[in-house]
Formats: structure tokens, sequence, C-alpha cells
DNA sequence: AAAAGTCGTGTAATTTAAACACAATACAAA
DNA sequence: TTTGTATTGTGTTTAAATTACACGACTTTT
């Protein structure tokens, strides 16, 4: 109890000097490509730089809430794919003092939401070109690009980037754009068709400019009902 | 004198509203059980109940540098492995006001520490009759052990649990343990022979009742000059 | 010297993945 | 109407990985 109130304050500070935010990598897919939004930063530090969309969390705001509230400010979107990627809380991250920052990854449509982003400042970017983000916003961005590179091979998170009935082609142009490579079309096929998650929709695709194929939607139902299996040690 | 404390205390909190705090779970393996360290809370309201590592984030601390101090103060080892897993932040998780704290998940070779252990309320749980951990540590431990499980299939971590060397029954014991299943010891050897990574270090083990086996070494050398290959797509 | 227990290796059957070819369909151009 | 072009849809064949399963070898214990 020999401790001044000052000892006392500082004290306290130590423990609560650190304010939470919360950044979100949304990812769309457009023209086969992979995208990214991306707002211009509103700090002079990092002047004409693009950065993550993203807030300080208010008080009593659950995190995963703040996440949303971003989603829902930016895009007009609620029920969307959101996802805890990381946590980022390098000391000197942001200019304005200690923030840890929480990483959220989302996934949209963009056909749902076009309607609200023609703000000037706000734009999807070809994740191929991305680079030189505000903060430490690029480092965020990668580990959350790898992570859903990784994730999309285990989780059927794909589908949320198209529209709800899809042509195979347009599956698999998906995924030669989210992971980077190009795929054998008759084994993807093959692949996907012994998952058994596709559902024929008996449509077929329109204004195409060759035979067009058939449509299908994912099964959301069936997939929870198998239960994941033993993936094996390999690495 | 109170008063103004608490005075302090929350025109500090009214600013920064959050509080962040690590928490490890660390994991051993001993007599062919998959361990975690756990420590008694000293918290009234959660008497006599068990909890993870943990600590408040000191001012100008690192995250990963607070994890690494309190498996330093808690085993007395800093080389060991280390890995963010998580943010938890329920607006309820901690009695105290809004605590959000950051998961690590740490593996540690229980030979190398043991002198240290012997503090009355810390204790290695068998990670199997975990249940009813203080504030929301329970899940915390749920999702990192989970987390762990997907992770030493598709990386080498596991053989932070083993002595540097090692028979290939202790590693399988070790797999069986951390995912809980039994696997076939001839297609496990084949499997970890065809990876390559194991080095013959032409010793066998000593005081075993039966026929004594050789003993590896985990090359991590040449695993880190091995990019690491397409895993492919399947759910 | 025999029994008990685990080590180390191997083979056959099955499943999964990779490489590859061709007919069918729709549109566009002549 | 016919022909050319592009893409769909469906195989097959080969190689690689996984699974299931068996037997002799080696050390200690009795």
């Amino acid at each position: 109890m020999n401790k001044s109130i000052q000892a006392i304050e500082s004290e306290i500070k130590a423990i609560y000097n650190v304010a939470l935010s919360v950044d979100c990598v949304i990812f769309g897919f457009e023209e086969n490509k992979l995208k990214v939004l991306l707002i211009r930063s509103d700090m002079e530090k990092f002047q004409s730089k693009w950065s993550l969309l993203g807030d300080l969390l208010k008080a009593e705001e659950d995190i995963e809430a703040a996440a949303y509230r971003i989603l829902k400010q930016r895009t007009g979107l609620d029920d969307v794919f959101l996802e805890q990627v990381a946590a980022f809380g390098n000391l000197s991250r942001h200019p304005a003092g200690r923030v840890v920052t929480i990483a959220y990854c989302s996934l949209i449509n963009v056909m749902h939401h076009e309607l609200k982003i023609y703000d000037n400042e706000l734009h999807w970017h070809d994740v191929e070109t991305v680079k030189d983000l505000a903060f430490d916003h690029q480092e965020i961005f990668e580990t959350c690009y790898k992570r859903l590179q990784k994730r999309v091979q285990e989780h059927p998170l794909g589908f949320s980037l198209l529209p709800n009935k899809f042509s195979l082609r347009e599956l698999q142009n998906l995924y030669e754009a989210i992971l980077g490579i190009k795929l054998d079309r008759r084994n993807f096929r093959k692949k996907f068709f012994a998952m058994d998650f596709l559902i024929d929709i008996d449509e077929i695709e329109t204004d195409v400019p060759h035979r067009p194929g058939k449509l299908y939607r994912f099964d959301y139902e069936k997939f929870e009902m198998k239960k994941k299996k033993w993936s094996g040690i390999d690495f």
C-alpha cells in the first residue's frame, strides 16, 4: 500500500492501454478473378495507400459482431461467410498507439451487393496485384489469402463466392483463381461428382457463345450429414 | 484512497475498454498419454477449478513475447514450439470485466523441464479427462486440441513432444494419443519411412523388456528443403 | 531351452489420382 | 443450310497411394 497514486495509475493504464480493432479481408469473385475489397486509408501517414476494412471495437461489442457490422456497413450483406483468422499486435503496427487487431476473412457473392459498392474510395482489387497496403495490412491480407487457399480445399467455402446456380466451369474457374493453378477439367469434374454434393437442378447456362453447361447447386444439407473423414498423416 | 483509484480506473476504462491477455495451452506427452498443463485458478469465483496458464499483457509487450514469458515462467523453457490459435472475446468471459484473450498452443518435451513443475498448483492433466475449466478455458482448450490434431497430421510438430532420439513405437504412440485412434504398425512405419525425414542414428532402445527398437532423429533440415506439395481438394 | 513380446520387412488387393481422347451440342459465319 | 469453332460431357488407361494382412528375427524372462 506504499505505492503512489501515479504508480497505480500507470499500472492500470498498463493493463487497459490497448485498443482492439477488427479488420475484414473480404474476398469476391468476378470475371474469373479473385478480388479483395479495399478502401483508401483515411490516415495522413498512409495517404494514397489502400487498406482493409476495419474499425475499432465499440464498448460492449462482441468481436465477431464487430466484423459483421463492418461487413454490413460496407456491403449491405449480413448473411455471409465469416471466419476469424488471426490476431496481429506488432507494437508499431498503428501510428496512433497500441492497437491490436483481429483479422476476419469473408467471402461474398459479388452479384448480391453490386449496388452498394460505388463509393469512391472503395474498390475491388485483383488479389494478384495487391501490394503495399497501409499499416500491416499487407501481412494480414497475405495471411488471410493463404488461409483461404488452404481452407477452400478442405471445406466448401468457395460456393459463397458463386451464384446459387453455377456451372462446373464456373466452379473450376473459381478454384483455379483461388489456388493460382490450372486443373484438368475432366479430373476436376470427376472429383466433384465423386464427392456427391452437387445437385443437378436440370437447367443450363444461357447467353454463352458455345454449348451451354448444366447448372448445379451445392447440397449443404448432405455435406453436414457426412462426418469429416480421417485425412491422414502427410507432410 | 480506494475511491480515487477506482475513479482513475473507470476513466481509463472508458477510453480503453478492453484488456488483453494471453492464454497458453501447453501440451506434453508422458506415459503414452497426451497431457495439458493446468493451474488452479486464483479467482474466488472459480475456486477449485483448473485453468490455463495466462496473464495480462504488459504495456509495450508483444503478444507472442507474452506467450513466451508465460512459458518461461512456468516451465523454464524458452526454445519451444508456440503457435497462435485464436482470439476469444465473449463479453462475459471474465468476471473482472472485458478481457479479450489470445490463445497460444505450445508443445514441450516433458523430460526437459520436469524439475520446475513441482509447484503445488500446477499439474499435468490427461487431455481425455479435462473438463469444467475456469472462465471459457474449456472452449479454448478444445479449440487448441482440435487444432493440434489437425496440424500434427500436416506438419512435424509432434517431435517437439518426444525426446530427441525416439523409436518408431514412441512416435506411433504419440500419434495415437493425439489423434485418439489406433494405427496399423506396419503401415505407420511405411508411411514415415516413405516421407524420408527420419535419420537412423544407429542406436537402439535400452531397458525395454523385449527386443529393442532402433532410434531415430527427425531431419528438420531436409524437411525445410522440400516445399509443401499440393494437397488436393477434398471435403 | 522354451515362452513371451515386440521389432523389422514384405506382398497382394483395393482405392485414389494423373494423363489423356473423342463424340455431342450449341452458336456464328459463310 | 452448311461448315467451322468452342466447349460440354464421358470415358479409358496407367501410375501411385492406401489398406489389409503374415511371418521370421531378436531380447528378455521363466
